[in-house]
Parts: structure tokens; C-alpha cells; sequence
DNA sequence: TGCCAGGCCGGGT
DNA sequence: ACCCGGCATGGC
């Protein structure tokens, strides 16, 4: 078996076990970007809800959100946790949307891949992981998005110690793999929701039965 | 009722 | 180059 093989076969497992997860959830590109930013170490469940805040003061999308005090932004995100943090991240963010593409987002897809993702992680407040999101979920770009869950998952089937960097572990499926952005969006939300159901943040992961999902861990088989 | 969630930064070794 | 504390709400 060689790594794609294996790669491959996880995923297909994880495919017929899950369905299509139909990632990012958000109405536009820009909500998907600001999602990005507030799913930082957090629940879903509480993204939502500051999300529906801004919604529903209008301010979801550019110009609108561009303009707002950090105040009032913080408190409109409080739901999200870290709010103060992500205010700052959120503020940081908009000004670079504004002086290197002036809000416009289809200006921001014309960027390459690389250099993009260059500009995106000097920004404050933007990691890999955020980065990779809104390279992946938002643009349509070709890129791994490497998580918690990937590094418990894939460390614990032996592919790569669990102390592997973010890159190295982005290079395990960018150079074993197509770099279709469809496959690699479906692959990474497929690993998020193995997580939700058996991958609770105990020390050994055991993706085994789990009260949580009540089903097979589709990977069991797998473990070494 | 604690533990933990789709990380990242900054200061210290 | 790593290691660690801080950041914070809400769900189960």
C-alpha cells in the first residue's frame, strides 16, 4: 500500500460512512472568511450565533464590517468566545481587505495560490489553519486544511508522529494526492466530523465505539 | 459541573 | 526553534 493508497482509502471510508458534508456553511465567500476567524478554537454551535449577530445588524459583508468600532464588533461576537481577540483579529483582517483589494473579493481570487497565502499569515490574528480556510472553503483554492482532528486521526494511524508541523502534515496530503480543492474540501470537513463523532480530546484517541455517535468508528480497523 | 471546542500570539527558554 | 500561558463563551 502506498500513501495515496492509504489517503484514499480513508477517505472513501470516511466518504460512505458520513455522505458529502457540504462545507463551509456560510451564504457567502466573505462569511466564510469571517467564520474562519471565529471558529478559531471554538464551537461551531457559538460561531453561529455571533454570526446571526452581525447578520442581523447588516454587517456581513465588506463595506459594512469594514467599518465598524472594534467596541461594538466585540460585543457583537461575544458568543464566539476570545471576542476581544477576535475583534482585533477581525479589524486586522478587514484593513488588509481594504488596502490590497479594496473590499473586493474577486480581486483577492486573481491572487496566486502561494503569494496569497504569504499575505494572509502575516496579518495578526491569521495562523495556517485560518489561512488554508479561507484559501480552501472561500476561494476555491487547492489546499489541505490541517486541523486538530487531522493530527490525532492521522498520528494515531501511524502516518506521522503526533508532534509533526502544520506544514509537514499539509505535505503528507498535498504531495500524495490531486490537488483538486472539491476533494481536499470534502477530506477535511470528513475528518472534522469523524472528530465530532469519536475523537474527543482524550491522550490516545480511540476511535473506537463511542457513546457519542452510538456507530463503528469507520477507521477501526485501521489502527495499528 | 467541569471540560472542551474546526487556533493564534507573545514572551520566555 | 520549541514551549507555554492567556484568551472566553456556551453546550453537553
Amino acid at each position: 500500500m502506498t500513501r495515496r493508497d492509504i489517503l484514499m482509502d480513508i477517505y472513501n471510508r470516511l466518504f460512505e460512512a458520513f455522505g458529502p458534508q457540504h462545507w463551509w456553511p456560510g451564504e457567502t465567500p466573505f462569511e466564510v472568511m469571517i467564520g474562519a476567524i471565529l471558529t478559531q478554537n471554538t464551537a461551531w454551535k457559538n460561531v453561529e450565533k455571533a454570526i446571526a449577530r452581525l447578520k442581523g445588524e447588516g454587517i456581513m459583508e465588506p463595506e459594512g464590517l469594514a467599518q465598524v468600532k472594534m467596541g461594538r464588533l466585540a460585543n457583537l461576537i461575544r458568543a464566539s468566545g476570545y471576542y476581544n481577540q477576535k475583534a482585533r483579529k477581525i479589524v486586522h483582517f478587514m484593513r488588509f481587505l481594504r488596502d490590497e483589494y479594496g473590499l473586493n473579493i474577486k480581486k483577492m481570487k486573481k491572487e496566486g495560490l502561494l503569494s496569497l497565502r504569504e499575505k494572509l499569515l502575516r496579518i495578526n490574528g491569521i495562523g495556517p489553519e485560518t489561512a488554508d480556510s479561507i484559501l480552501l472553503y472561500a476561494l476555491e483554492m487547492p489546499i489541505f486544511v490541517v486541523d486538530g482532528y487531522t493530527y490525532r486521526v492521522f498520528s494515531r494511524h501511524a502516518l506521522l508522529a503526533e508532534d509533526t508541523t502544520y506544514e509537514d502534515m499539509q505535505a503528507l496530503f498535498m504531495d500524495n494526492l490531486l490537488h483538486d480543492a472539491k476533494m481536499f474540501n470534502e477530506y477535511h470537513a470528513l475528518i472534522v466530523r469523524l472528530g465530532h463523532a469519536f475523537c474527543r480530546k482524550t491522550p490516545l484517541c480511540p476511535l473506537g465505539d463511542s457513546p457519542h455517535s452510538g456507530q463503528n468508528c469507520p477507521l477501526e480497523d485501521l489502527l495499528p
